[in-house]
DNA sequence: TGATCCGAGGGGATTTTTCCGGTGGTCGAT
DNA sequence: ATCGACCACCGGAAAAATCCCCTCGGATCA
């Protein structure tokens, strides 16, 4: 493969995908076709036809439609598609939630373009891309099982923890949810066991932590 | 004046730091002296003499020495340099925070290269730079008194506000701050009037936002 | 074709949180 | 010298949150 690697910046810091365009337009036999600032941006330029890229280089936190929300419609609709993700702080649940999404690469933005670059050429040559410290968080995630903090969280568990942040009291959201206090009951305390947590409070700090909604 | 401004960059994300630096690089008479990635690193080199830039370009978030620390160090020991602040999500509340710590001016991440020339030249022309909408807040800040949720808060209640996103009990709070619960429960009380919330979760989510503690 | 797991819901008890009221004390400013 | 703030504290009651044990209908699995 001798041909030209067309990218895709997505990320809704217009100084970080100017830099980053400028960085991948310095390595040799890639061009970046155009950045975006989200992924509903990303999806119209998809769907205008001839825009699809090679490779996305995919930041986690945006407004309107985030990172997960565009992984995985990436997967979905354009799995030819390689994806690499952008982090500011590399949560491991951030790393394990992408990676079920199917992301093909993780790159931490505190790395530098050296980092930047032989990612790209892994992800599009061997089709990954991961550091030798997410190979260890995967292995981890593989073996442990329940021991790692990583997702055996169902849907409406993982619904619950959007509201657990919120003022509403379990009452309501089990209104919006349209279940019974009981059954919000039962999520919760299962929440409690599985992510180690006692409280409330304790769930709301996971979900924080974990992008479940942005503080 | 027609000197070279000479600049130095504060952050830990490698990639965002080089972006910038390029950027400066590219203004006509701006230098980049240095990039480091917290604030204990810049004052290390502060401190090993003639590092001493006229601006310094400068991160909130970071580890160890995170930018109030570091604002707060910088106006301090030298006031003469000049801080143009870097922000992610550009918070009401940080921003309040890092004028009170004397900041130059305030550009959010969201800013192009060009706003980012603007800013640097209007800091060293005219001593400050702030987007209108930034004025618009100053201006409440000033007029509202307590209507802004800039702290009008008591040193006992900034205290527990550090310990709401834990999971102790009040009763528990009570214990290590070496009160009784019943004065914990009056902070609480003048903590949800002032910040306008009604729970121990709303607390929570406005110490995390505001950096009461760490998620 | 039972066995077993999961989602959904429930009764009732206990603990915590939240909301009402109050009482004093100190300290600095008018 | 009084006034407003911040501080520390108390009682009682209502509302959440938390805990424990339980049912019932579907899937899925052996």
């Amino acid at each position: 493969m001798d041909e030209t690697i067309r990218v895709v910046v997505v990320d809704d810091h217009k100084m970080i995908a100017k830099a980053i365009q400028d960085m991948v337009e310095g390595f040799s036999r890639c061009h970046v076709l155009y950045a975006v600032h989200d992924g509903k941006e990303l999806v119209r330029m998809f769907k205008e036809g001839k825009h699809i890229p090679d490779l996305v280089i995919l930041d986690v936190s945006m407004p309107e439609m985030d990172g997960f929300d565009t992984m995985n419609w990436l997967h979905r609709e354009h799995p030819q598609v390689r994806v690499l993700c952008l982090t500011m702080k590399d949560e491991e649940s951030v790393f394990l939630r992408m990676v079920e999404l199917g992301v093909h690469g993780f790159v931490p933005k505190i790395a530098g373009s050296d980092e930047l670059e032989r990612a790209i050429r892994s992800v599009m040559d061997k089709g990954i891309y991961f550091t030798p410290a997410m190979g260890e968080v995967l292995f981890r995630a593989r073996q442990g099982g329940s021991e790692t903090v990583g997702d055996g969280l169902s849907d409406r568990e993982k619904e619950l923890l959007r509201y657990v942040g919120t003022e509403m009291t379990y009452a309501q959201i089990a209104d919006v949810m349209c279940l019974s206090p009981k059954t919000i009951d039962g999520y919760r305390n299962a929440l409690f066991e599985k992510l180690n947590v006692k409280s409330r409070i304790g769930l709301a700090m996971f979900a924080v932590r974990n992008g479940y909604f942005t503080p």
